[in-house]
Order: C-alpha cells, then sequence, then structure tokens
DNA sequence: CAGTGGGCTCGAACACTGTGCGAGTCACTT
DNA sequence: AAGTGACTCGCACAGTGTTCGAGCCCACTG
C-alpha cells in the first residue's frame, strides 16, 4: 500500500549531469499536445515515444508511471489559469476572471476533466492557484471554513459545466456533423418519446432554445449560473460579514 | 463516422426468443457491482464474464460496446436519483432534495463521475429525471433558456462538488490509511513549501480546517453552495417574476 | 418426424496496452 | 585505462477490447 504523500511531488528529482535527448518537461508538453489532439484514448507510451523519437521505455527513465505523467500533465495546464492579484479589482470580478479561465483551460484540455475525479493534484501551480485564490478571498473578507466552501462552491460551478459541455462537444465532433444535422436527426426521437416526457417537450418545443446557437447557450449558462452565486455570495457576505466596501 | 444519433437508445433492441443464459438487465448489475467494488480500472470484459459464469465474448451478443454498457450503467445509476413531484414541497425543498440524491448517488457510484465529460447520456432514466426536473422548476416558476440555466447550474455544482470530494476520497482510500495518519504525513510537506504559498498556509493554520472531520467538512461545504445558490436563485426570481409565492 | 434456421455461447486470434528487466552506449572522473 | 553512472531501448509478459467462425440447442416448418 502506497503511503498518501507517495506522489510525483513529493519524491526527489533525479540528479541531472549529461546531456540527455529526453526532458521531462518536454515530454510532459508533447504528451499534452497528444491529448489535446486526440483526447485521453490517444496516449499511449508507444506513441508518445515515436512522438518525441525515441523508444516508449526511455521514457520510464523521467517519469515512474503514465498515472505520473498524467498527473504533471494536469499540473502543467492548471497553471495556464490566471488567477488576478487581490485588490487590482472588485472581488467579484476577480473572482469572475478566474472561473472565466479555468473554463476555458478546461474547454481547451478536455481530457483534465475525466482525470479531476480520480486524483487530486497538489502540484506546484495548483497549490500557486490555490494561494492565488486565498488571498483573493481573504480579501473579499471571506475567513476560516467560508473562505474554503466559496472555493469549493466557485470551482465545482466550472468543473461541473465544463463537464456537461465538454461531453455534449466530444459527441458532436465524434459525430462529425454541424448542430443543424444533429438537431434534425435528434428530431424524430424527440417526437417519438415526447408522449413519455410531456414536460419536458412541452418545455423544449416552447423555450425556443432549439434554435439557439449552441455555443452562445453554454456561455450563457455558465455566466447565468456565476451571476446567482456571486449574488447568493454576496447576500451572504453582508449578512455575516457586514462590510460592504471590500475590494 | 457515426450518426450522432447512433447509440445504444435508438438502436432497436434485439428480438428474444429463446431462453437464454444471459440478459442485458443482468451484465448491467453486475458491471455496476463490479464498478462499484473495483472502481473503473476494475472492470474488464473477460473479469466480467467471469462473474457471470461464461465466456467474455458472450457478452457481446446483449452489448455492442464496452463503451455502451458503460453508458447502459451510467443510465441505470442515474435511476437511483429521487426527484421530488413538483406541488409536494416548497421548490427550495424541492430542488435540495434532488440535489442531495444526485450527490449521494455519485459518491456511491465514483466511477460515474470519470463518464461524465466523455458523453452524454440520453437514456431513459436520465430522460425520466430530465423530465421530473423540468416540472419542478416550472411550477417554482422559471421558464425558457432560464429554466434550463438553473437545471444546469444545480447538476454543476453536484458534479463539481463530488468530483473533487471523489478524487480525495479515492486518494485516502489508496493510501489506506486513516485522516489522522494522512494529516501527520502531510505536515512536513505543508511546512516546506509554506514559503512558497504564504497566503493559503496562513489561512490553513487560522481555520482551524486541519483540525475538523473531513466528511463533515464535505458535507457543509455542499449545503454550504447549495444555500447560495438557491439565494442567487431567489433574489433572481423575485426580480424577474416577482411571484414569491409559487410552491 | 426430419430438417433447418436463428438465437446464443464461446475459444482462438489480432492488434494493442503499460511496464520490468537487462543489455548496451556514451561522457565523465579517477 | 578502467570504471562509474546517467540514459536509451529491445524484448518479453500479462492483460486489454473486439472480430470471426465454429458450434450448440431449441422452435419452428415441411
Amino acid at each position: 500500500m502506497p503511503e498518501f504523500t507517495d506522489s510525483v511531488w513529493t519524491r526527489p528529482a533525479r540528479p541531472r549531469t549529461g546531456q540527455p535527448t529526453l526532458s521531462r518537461e518536454q515530454i510532459v508538453r508533447a504528451a499534452i499536445e497528444l491529448l489535446d489532439a486526440e483526447g485521453a484514448a490517444g496516449l499511449s507510451m508507444r506513441r508518445l515515444g515515436a512522438r518525441l523519437g525515441s523508444g516508449a521505455t526511455s521514457l520510464y527513465w523521467h517519469v515512474a508511471n503514465k498515472d505520473d505523467l498524467l498527473e504533471l500533465a494536469v499540473d502543467q495546464v492548471m497553471g495556464e489559469i490566471y488567477v488576478p492579484e487581490p485588490g487590482d479589482t472588485p472581488w467579484r470580478v476577480g473572482v469572475s476572471v478566474m472561473a472565466d479561465g479555468m473554463r476555458a483551460m478546461l474547454l481547451r484540455h478536455t481530457w483534465v476533466i475525466g482525470l479531476l475525479g480520480v486524483r487530486p493534484t497538489i502540484g506546484p501551480n495548483v497549490m500557486r492557484m490555490g494561494n492565488r485564490s486565498v488571498a483573493l478571498l481573504l480579501a473579499a473578507g471571506f475567513t476560516g471554513p467560508a473562505l474554503s466552501h466559496v472555493h469549493s462552491l466557485i470551482t465545482a460551478h466550472v468543473i461541473g459545466a465544463a463537464t456537461t459541455e465538454a461531453a455534449v462537444a466530444a459527441a458532436v465532433q465524434r459525430a462529425g456533423q454541424s448542430a443543424a444535422e444533429i438537431r434534425e436527426q435528434l428530431e424524430p426521437f424527440m417526437e417519438k418519446t415526447a408522449g413519455d416526457y410531456p414536460d419536458y417537450a412541452r418545455w423544449r418545443q416552447e423555450s425556443g432554445v432549439t434554435e439557439m446557437d449552441p455555443d452562445q447557450v453554454w456561455d450563457q449558462s455558465f455566466a447565468f449560473g456565476l451571476e446567482r452565486i456571486l449574488d447568493g455570495l454576496e447576500l451572504w457576505r453582508v449578512n455575516n460579514i457586514g462590510d460592504t466596501s471590500a475590494a
């Protein structure tokens, strides 16, 4: 049984002296490229080796595991998220910027989503991000467990929204068809089952949601949710902290 | 390239006449048991066949793919979620019950989480759930795109919260150690890196979160977030619908 | 009652996966 | 010149999802 703290981040790095042809950074970068291009299923150690012009097993000198490699890749792309410094803007804006950035990152690297539920990441980039988030929320007046809850709430919204969006995007891409074609194909299925799900069918028709641009709907849905969350947090903040002037 | 609608749910079921020793329901049930017991990595067609006392390839008569099987399993467990009828309770309570139920399901079957981002499910149980959610939110006064946004917001919170909770739970389970032991192990790592993440380290110490029961913290965090979301929605509802009396 | 077709099971095989092991290469120190 | 250690890599092993074709057995038709 491995110790809890036995992960890429706690194991000492190998000393580097020679002029190796491969490096951990290079491997991680190539892995991310492969994952972006072909999804989680597209990454195999052999294919990654080939892409780097070296044998598959050479990678194991620089990386203990495929799991470790994935953890490194996740932390790497987490570093792409920009978390504003506290004080630059009102806290709502700061949080929104972070949330939007995180969402964009997850949609750029959809393979990350499937890994988030498998194992928590405590790499340097994630830690740095966490530290800046804490600073941001401290400046907003949140403290103690509430600060943690607020942070969880924001990230949960981003992860949850990105999850379903990515799922649909993947299905659409697999189908290789336009949104209009898919809507057309889906129609008979919807009509056939409309009797079984009357409320859903009626709402679907009346809402006019079928005639909107899907990408816009995703954006609006995410923004709507985030605004409601921030409203709810503001309300709580006023009632429990009472300082409405914090940046 | 497969059509978008080419999935388990749209393909006609095979006619069944003989007295087969295997059935699709039985296979799905066994798969879920295996997944619950050993996680996503524990399910292979050969192991599943062995568990059912039959050859691995026999399964392919009842199920086209491993992917299809997983989709069936996901829809199956989705059916475990209880969505209250509209009118039974105030809408906040109804939504809370659904959210709590969904969270509990995801934590019972953590393997589902990793599949949610891969492909959207449109199985009968998910559709039924969707229909009841629509009914619930219609009764609360939400209509049009806003209804969809509200539904997305709730499920996103559940999925996002369950994702990070499941990740930590999996790591703890892999370590096979108590929360106290893990905390002890983590301490030196935290102290060593405290200088790099000063805000985080300071908050961690002052907040006292390290001395709380982790399970309770998860529960509280989820409930806190849900309350803030419902507050935000209530606010929006009053401003945009104006009817505060809807059940 | 014989025969045939189709629902259903399954073993062999293929192409692939992650990874342990040991041999080999090279730059550098002693 | 010998050796040491960083690094690369081919082979092999156990395991994966899935295809194919052979075979079973039951319900039907002639």
